[in-house]
DNA sequence: GCCGTCACG
DNA sequence: ACGTACGTGACGGCA
């Protein structure tokens, strides 16, 4: 005798259904085109978890509880070799919330999910990427005015959903699958009304089947190397603590920004140059300036980046090397960003030190696998194509079609000097106009961060629009049309609202402007290596190569490449990267190749 | 749980 | 006069 539980909505209440034998074609149904589901686990690392439980939702109202792995309860043990093939089904959409982290857990049982997903959570980010929160409570909450229990809440003070009782466990689970359901109707609608469409099937439904198996593989780290790392910081770090307290006159605590303030600004007398909403600012910048007149700053600002490298980065990631893997699996979140980029997290992948000794001394730890090597692919200047792909400026792409240094072209053009007298202190400071241009330049920021006048930084930012007026309309069209439609969006048709575009508050609205001009570029950028990963995977798949994707850094895609495909995935990458969409600028992509990832960065820069 | 700080693109 | 570069995540301090 088996169990079959079902959820009915209709009395909102769960009972056990006995049948006699499991019968998968009752699971099944006929001409099945489409069902929903949600995975119960043990915890929440699809890496280490079991399933507990599947539900399953074939038509609205009507949900099941599968018990797969319950401690409490009769369990269904070949309920998965069941619905192998309905999950393996190409022709059989999948629709669930979340289901990058189902089809990861559905690989560690052997199955490999296929077909059409509706993803709610990627829905609901599409139309509206500024929401905070895509957790399927917080949708359900927003779309269907549904108070929805949380997992914790349901979980109590037991450790595993396996100790609920099925009883209690099927309408909870249940109530996900069925949710889902109706959720993706609902949202379904609201992005073809939006022309969202397109967006979704192109890039960010594929893209799921891409982060998953990023994400399944891992990166390989080293975790020796940063263990010998940390003893030598922690030794530094005793030594310019002790030089602290000596010039300091007394002990205190150096990462309290507050204790530092009273000894910098009271004891010492140094002269504050900025406030925060709290106190006097002891950042960067101004340990910066203080350090001209006192050795207490510097001191500080030393320490700072040890501790940093230290407690963030050495001491933290061989924690989360998966015990069963050997390797670390971060997450890729597709739902955070407003612009469309990915994050990273736990840990962030994408903000490993990169400047410095110690940015390559921690990038020395990612190696790897034995016999294979890892492979980086940068765009080079993407954002900047971007927007002479979007401003169609004659200066910006005649630079790309010739390869011209484009920070250099700009310091010709903002100095008004031959492009061979550009020294390097000039073409740093074009580097910052031209990154002021894509955040939506202000005299203001680009002042502070040159450490300039308003007035000097307002000249560079009207002699570089003099050159580039192409630029300029751009922006005041993309600006306009903002005010009008209330959103800005993407070449691929990404949508951001800015809410705050008519504000009446200066403040507010020219905020509001500089997202508006930011985003289209860095959200152009985010589709645009979206595409590549999603066609690099496809023709490493279709040709059958062993070469992995393993991370992305925004413009940079790493691989880890077997020693004999190394040619072949070079050649596979950089055309996928270069030929991602067809713009009226190149793109153009560097490889670099090393047994690590600092390795890799050294080969770039010199190939 | 927020704030300041700082690592990355 | 005011407060301002765009997008993230993680850490320690502190209430």
């Amino acid at each position: 005798m088996k169990q079959f539980s079902l959820f009915d909505k209709s009395n909102n209440s769960a009972f056990i259904e006995q049948s006699g034998d499991y019968d998968a074609e009752q699971a099944e149904e006929p001409l099945l085109k489409q069902f929903s589901f949600d995975i119960e686990a043990t915890g929440r690392d699809p890496l280490s978890d079991t399933i507990v439980g599947i539900s399953l939702c074939f038509e609205k109202d009507r949900a099941y509880y599968i018990p797969i792995r319950h401690t409490l309860g009769q369990n269904i043990s070949d309920a998965l070799t069941i619905l192998k093939d309905i999950f393996e089904d190409k022709s059989i959409s999948k629709i669930g919330h979340n289901l990058k982290y189902d089809i990861l857990i559905l690989r560690q049982e052997g199955i490999n999910v296929k077909g059409t997903l509706y993803d709610t959570m990627v829905l609901s980010y599409l139309l509206n990427p500024n929401k905070p929160d895509h957790s399927l409570e917080d949708v359900a909450l927003e779309y269907l005015s549904h108070k929805k229990k949380g997992f914790n809440e349901v979980l109590g003070n037991r450790t595993s959903f396996a100790d609920i009782p099925i009883e209690e466990a099927t309408p909870y689970a249940a109530e996900d699958a069925l949710l889902a359901m109706e959720l993706k109707d609902i949202l379904f609608k609201r992005l073809k009304e939006e022309n969202l469409e397109k967006l979704y099937f192109d890039i960010e439904m594929p893209l799921i089947y891409v982060l998953s198996d990023m994400e399944n593989r891992g990166i390989k780290v080293d975790s020796n190397r940063l263990h010998k790392l940390s003893i030598e910081l922690e030794s530094y770090l005793k030594n310019i603590e002790s030089n602290i307290y000596n010039i300091a006159g007394e002990r205190f605590n150096i990462n309290s920004p507050k204790q530092l303030s009273i000894i910098l600004f009271e004891k010492l007398r140094l002269e504050p140059r900025k406030k925060t909403k709290t106190g006097y600012s002891t950042g960067m910048d101004v340990l910066e300036e203080l350090a001209k007149k006192h050795e207490l700053p510097r001191e500080i600002l030393n320490y700072r980046t040890l501790y940093k490298i230290k407690t963030t980065y050495v001491d933290t990631l061989p924690k989360l090397i998966n015990k069963r893997t050997g390797r670390i699996h971060t997450s890729f979140n597709q739902t955070v960003t407003a612009t469309g980029r990915l994050s990273s997290s736990e840990p962030n992948l994408q903000n490993i030190p990169v400047r410095g000794q110690w940015g390559s001394r921690i990038r020395e730890a990612f190696i790897a696998d034995k016999g294979s090597v890892l492979i980086s692919a940068d765009y080079s200047q993407i954002e900047l194509r971007v927007l002479g792909h979007l401003s169609g400026d004659k200066g910006l792409i005649d630079a790309f079609n010739k390869d011209i240094d484009i920070h250099s072209r700009t310091a010709s053009e903002i100095f008004g000097i031959p492009l061979e007298s550009v020294t390097e202190e000039m073409r740093r400071v074009a580097k910052t106009v031209n990154f002021g241009i894509v955040y939506g330049i202000s005299p203001f920021g680009l002042s502070e961060s040159l450490n300039i006048s308003q007035k000097e930084a307002a000249l560079f930012i009207e002699s570089y629009f003099k050159k580039h007026p192409s630029v300029k309309t751009y922006i005041e069209k993309t600006v306009k049309s903002a005010k009008t439609l209330g959103y800005v969006s993407t070449l691929m048709g990404r949508k951001r609202q800015i809410p705050e575009i008519n504000s009446l508050n200066q403040n507010i609205r020219q905020q509001a402007e500089r997202l508006a001009i930011n985003t289209p570029i860095q959200g152009t950028a985010a589709d645009l290596i979206k595409i590549a990963m999603i066609n690099v995977w496809d023709r490493l798949n279709k040709e059958g190569l062993k070469t992995k994707m393993v991370l992305q850094i925004h413009d940079e895609l790493l691989f880890e490449a077997p020693e004999d495909e190394i040619e072949i995935a070079k050649e596979v990458i950089k055309y996928e990267m270069e030929n991602a969409m067809k713009l009226s600028v190149p793109l153009k992509v560097n490889i670099g190749l090393g047994k690590s990832w600092a390795e890799v960065d050294i080969n770039a820069q010199t190939l």
